[in-house]
DNA sequence: TTGACTGAATTACAAATGTAATTAGACTTT
DNA sequence: AAAGTCTAATTACATTTGTAATTCAGTCAA
């Protein structure tokens, strides 16, 4: 099963950067933090141990230094913390999420058409494979 | 400001309770539970407690229990909830959010074709107030 | 070789959270 | 009125989380 702990917010923003990253140490991570973060090194250390602990991440030692690698991938991460949120808010439905996000907050009209799009081909790919 | 702490898990779940019921004791509150849920009358009593350290409940006394209702709408939470979601897995963007519902989850045929109405109705709704 | 310095590992700690045990007050039944 | 019984208030406590101080191990300059 899925048993992983779930993740809390200070990892997750930490596990983003090192999905981003591919691969890096503790400094790389933390470098990659906007200084506006007001983010401490060593919390940076401690988030990627905690990621690790928790399955994560790998760690692999590269003389002294620990080198942290996405074990998880982003798409399971989002699918599990979405579901959760999900469950939690709406009592597991989907659609009143999507209707929060499409009527209460400020969706460029870029963004409203690129939604049509995908609509449309998701659609069109059911009839297909009917 | 918005300077309410945030909900816990527990705290919304409770909360979602509160809103549906629109005003209740603990105990009817508890009772609103399915069995399924396992959780402690206490538990909810210190949900309830929480709930309104942190304002979002009101609580008055009629006799010598305490009756709660809501003080914060849905909505508000939902968006407040939301917002932060978006903020830690998507760096702010609403955007791969539902592209994620979209693409990630089995979204019924229903609510596709909602969706469509609700974004074709908001594209119409802009060119209106233009 | 000995401090000073650098960078990483270890340890610390208060606050928040999940969960409930314990205590206390009012009502009932002998 | 004492004992038992409900129900609600208070207190407790381990775990998790956010945040960082402290310690330790090499390296370099004197």
């Amino acid at each position: 099963m899925t048993e992983r702990p779930a993740l809390s917010k200070g990892e997750i923003e930490v596990a983003r950067v090192l999905w981003d990253l591919k691969h890096a140490t503790v400094r790389e991570v933390y470098a990659a933090f906007p200084n506006s973060r007001g983010i401490d090194f060593t919390t940076v250390q401690t988030y990627l141990r905690r990621l690790e602990k928790k399955g994560y991440v790998n760690a692999k030692l590269d003389g002294r230094t620990r080198v942290y690698t996405p074990r998880v991938k982003p798409r399971t991460v989002i699918r599990e913390t979405v579901d959760d949120l999900v469950d939690r808010l709406f009592a597991g439905e989907t659609f009143p999420l999507m209707q929060h996000l499409i009527e209460d907050r400020n969706v460029s009209q870029e963004d409203l058409d690129a939604l049509k799009i995908l609509l449309e081909q998701l659609t069109e790919a059911r009839h297909e494979s009917e």
